[in-house]
DNA sequence: CGCTAGTATGACCACCTGGTCATACTATGG
DNA sequence: CCATAGTATGACCAGGTGGTCATACTAGCG
């Protein structure tokens, strides 16, 4: 897992790295704009300043293309992931530290993170079911083992099922994040122009929320 | 408001309703599989069995079309949302009801709610916004008096800003509209798959959580 | 029947797409 | 200074797009 489904050609390793920053810049910023289809070759090469019979040179096709610059986004995301605090062993404390770094991630790596956006709701990429695989934050596999723990642990209600508990969490932490990186899904929360402190201010709230609904409850005869 | 961005021409009105219906059907089939964007009109002209030209003559562009096609989806929610149970007092019970509508509004016309999603994640569609407003279901317009109500009732907790309660039961109630749609974003709860007696077990169970985490709490000094 | 007004038609238009390839350029080694 | 290997180029291709329009058809009326 995590290997490239396809590389670009000995010819690009071979360019200086300024033009491979060039061309890579110019495709990661065409395909975050407008997603697989949509994106223009013509348009990549010219931000890019190359011609198009070189930009086949360096890459089979679209497809191999698109795939090197995804293949770019899970490495930083992993990057990312591998930085998250291991220390914290609260369940609700450790889904901060995932959100934060999501949080950062979008900061660092915006046009990245619409591409990543755009593959989520774009229907027919290649692919597209492996891509999402290899990335998707909060998702069962990622939240799967960690709830698990949380729920043996009696850190999380044992009445409701896993899955519920996973479709909760990865609904609610999801689109936090797709409204901090678009502004159109956020009901007037406006996050994407909230200082850092108003913004975690926020995150607190909906995990305290979360927790309230989620946690074990003390039994009261009734 | 509510009003339609454009009209059909009036040779369109002038058609036998079984052609209208045709044509409309296989509108609305290519714009629900592939978005605004994408869709072609000489696949909608070729499923309706109608020669470009007709089209063009019943519609002044592609725009025109999807607007209507568009509009006669926002007629329909309308037409749901008006038969949710007014009766019900209960803050929950009410969300509840209109999630109800929502998956029997999904139910009865699943592919105008794939349109719907497709605007709602595809970005350059004209007027989108416009389109949206018409429409959104969990928005804070719909939500918003809801929970003002229910917040001055104290059937949900003071110490958080409307927004936030807003945000949390949005993003839980649509995603599981979309989820319940679509399937690749459930979690593995697998819903499309789902009985109806076990669906709302799983719709219970999210509420129960919303409810604990949004109730107001009982002051316990520490 | 013949005239006319409304409608149906698909060849056609300009434009764009991803992709190809003969040609031209350039740098290196002999 | 030449030969060769690697690379850069953009005209070109087939196939698609939304949209147009001269032409053909057809229904109803006198």
């Amino acid at each position: 897992m995590g290997d490239s489904l396809s590389l670009p050609r000995h010819t690009f390793n071979n360019l200086p790295a300024e033009k491979r920053d060039k061309i890579v810049g110019a495709a990661m910023r065409e395909f975050s704009r407008q997603g697989y289809q949509k994106a223009s070759i013509n348009t990549i090469v010219k931000a890019a300043g190359i011609s198009k019979g070189s930009l086949y040179q360096y890459f089979d096709n679209k497809e191999a293309l698109f795939f090197f610059i995804f293949d770019s986004f899970t490495e930083l995301v992993k990057k990312t992931v591998k930085q998250v605090n291991k220390q914290e062993k609260e369940f609700f404390g450790q889904v901060r530290y995932v959100l934060q770094a999501g949080i950062e991630f979008i900061d660092q790596y915006p046009e990245y993170f619409q591409i990543y956006l755009k593959v989520l709701f774009e229907q027919d990429i290649p692919h597209r079911e492996k891509l999402l695989a290899q990335v998707r934050l909060f998702s069962r596999e990622y939240f799967g083992p960690l709830c698990a723990r949380a729920q043996k642990q009696q850190a999380i209600r044992q009445d409701i099922p896993l899955e519920v508990v996973i479709f909760i969490l990865d609904a609610t932490l999801d689109r936090f994040l797709q409204s901090y990186a678009r502004s159109y899904l956020d009901c007037g929360l406006d996050l994407t122009r909230k200082k850092r402190e108003e913004l975690f201010a926020v995150v607190d709230m909906i995990l305290q929320v979360l927790q309230e609904g989620l946690k074990e409850r003390v039994k009261i005869d009734n």
